[in-house]
DNA sequence: GTAGGTGCAAATCGTTTGCTGATTC
DNA sequence: GAATCAGCAAACGATTTGCACCTAC
């Protein structure tokens, strides 16, 4: 992966060539998601804003959180019965482990899954422009308890 | 796949195990879910019972589904940013092939994906629960337009 | 007869939007 | 200085729930 620095600064340079301005909340934001590793949702993401910046409103994390999304600089993870997850690191569709007990999510690294696009487009003749792989499990931390 | 009948008998039977009777329109909503191959949405449902029931509420097709869901005897497909479609005749986890045009969706019968529970659960230590693989493309109709 | 179901309306919850005043460039 | 953004509150849409009446068993 990418260090933080390096994918931050990607970040800010694609938000600046589309004339977006960068303030200091959207920088929080992007700092979050470029050096996050468990995939938070958008309150996850406000409650670290606050930290720093307590007047922060919760419509500003989304209203960044969506323009990235439209740019395709953010992953997301929606799931139907709770808070959608994002990925700034790996902003392209990619396999993901869900812990069901803690809601932790993971990268899956597994070779034989990234030729399934191209499985499925041949064997169905669909022309394949997105997936969404998660397994849903229990992690080994939350096995032990 | 089962034959409508035997899906529907089968559906019938585990409600009255469970000591839950059999309303019409509980019956109307069972034969749908028993024979539709389109993964439908509780409003397509709705819409569907409405032409034999109009008096039918949203509520209770919601209420049908849900314990249905909570049976197992229905898969249910969450959309975060659409409605949640539902599979009655194959109610365990299996991958889907989703048009994004025309949002139909239909089962995908590709042997390599079936392996990939144990696969993940040894190459990472999870205890695999269950799965969702779904793939996004344009259908060989849509394509054509 | 009674537990369970239906229909209606109100509530919920994550997310989006409209608007006004503030801020980046 | 002007266009974009932040913050607030109201709106949204799918789904769930509370409750009074009804009906399958």
């Amino acid at each position: 992966m990418a260090d933080t620095q390096t994918r931050l600064d990607e970040m800010i340079a694609r938000l600046r060539e589309r004339g977006h301005r960068l303030t200091p909340q959207r920088m929080a934001v992007l700092r979050i998601l470029a050096s996050s590793e468990e995939h938070p949702s958008v309150e996850q993401i406000y409650e670290r804003v606050k930290v720093d910046f307590p007047m922060t409103s919760l419509a500003t994390i989304y209203k960044t959180v969506t323009l990235l999304r439209e740019m395709g600089e953010v992953l997301e993870l929606g799931f139907s019965d709770d808070s959608n997850r994002y990925d700034g690191n790996k902003p392209y569709p990619h396999p993901h482990l869900i812990c069901v007990k803690c809601k932790k999510i993971v990268d899956l690294e597994v070779a034989s899954l990234s030729e399934l696009p191209q499985v499925v487009a041949q064997s169905t003749g669909y022309q394949i422009v997105s997936q969404r792989l998660d397994f849903f499990g229990v992690c080994p931390q939350c096995r032990g308890k």
